[in-house]
DNA sequence: ATGACTTGCGCGGCAAGA
């Protein structure tokens, strides 16, 4: 079972890059963030022509999900835990996966920039409600695989200049805690199990300069139940989409987990 | 070097991203 995850920073924008994606690496489940589009603007067709089902969590301009697989998935949308929010920022499918099940959560969680605000409380919440979702979810004994945007930095090793970013919500000391507060509920960090080389990263800003200076971040995740953890064959971070034309400033991250 | 990116919205610049 080979799962990606990928930001595409408008999925309009990279329904070229998104097929060829497809046909390339033929991910059996591809999550989706930052579609900025409402569901019936998502090119469904061209990915449906491909081979894949498809369910969209959309949003008009900001935020969207969705989750392409290649079974037929049953979806659940949103994240509990406040029925108020209207971001688009989670789905989840239930994938059938030989005699049993994959359980797949598709996350884009907030950026909370800057420090302070309202977006950072709204960010640390979010994530109280990610925390409490999986403590659920890991009750299943499922294999269960969240995977996403998470807009947190780990540690030192996953960002180019550290002591630079400890004022940013994506490496602020209490975003990093409440990502171990959920790591260590029992989820095991795919990309951590199969390396401690730093620089492993997923994103660079298209300002500055910063991909020729290799100036990134380590934001894409995909967190493991230890039922799939089991399973866990290889990590690859598909790099080499950065350097193509109009690129996300995210590029995919995948995992093969053994049948 | 007189300079710093991309997208949506919608047609003029601003908000948002990270």
């Amino acid at each position: 079972m080979r799962i990606a995850t990928w930001n595409v920073n408008s999925v309009r924008q990279r329904v070229e890059a998104l097929v060829a994606y497809l046909r390339e690496v033929k991910p059996d489940v591809l999550c989706l963030q930052e579609l900025k589009c409402l569901e019936e603007q998502f090119p469904r067709l061209e990915v449906e022509a491909e081979g894949y089902n498809v369910a969209i969590h959309g949003q008009k301009s900001y935020n969207g999900v969705a989750i392409l697989s290649r079974a037929p998935m049953e979806i659940a949308i949103g994240l509990p835990g406040d029925g108020s929010d209207e971001q688009s920022r989670y789905i989840e499918a239930v994938i059938p996966w030989g005699k049993t099940v994959a359980r797949v959560g598709c996350l884009y969680l907030p950026n909370g920039n800057p420090l302070g605000t309202d977006k950072y409380a709204y960010k640390l919440a979010w994530m109280d409600r990610l925390i409490a979702h999986a403590r659920r979810l890991l009750g299943n004994e499922e294999r269960l695989i969240l995977c996403g945007d998470y807009n947190v930095i780990p540690d030192a090793r996953d960002v180019y200049d550290p002591e630079a970013w400890l004022g940013d919500a994506l490496y602020a000391p209490p975003t990093r805690e409440k990502f171990r507060e959920l790591l260590a509920l029992g989820f095991t960090d795919s990309l951590r199990a199969t390396t401690d080389a730093a620089k492993q990263y997923t994103f660079w800003d298209y300002q500055a300069g910063a991909w020729p200076k290799n100036n990134g971040l380590r934001i894409d995740h995909l967190l493991l139940s230890p039922q799939a953890a089991d399973r866990l064959q290889s990590v690859t971070i598909d790099r080499d989409m950065r350097a193509k034309d109009k690129p996300s400033d995210h590029v995919p991250i995948r995992i093969d987990l053994r049948d």
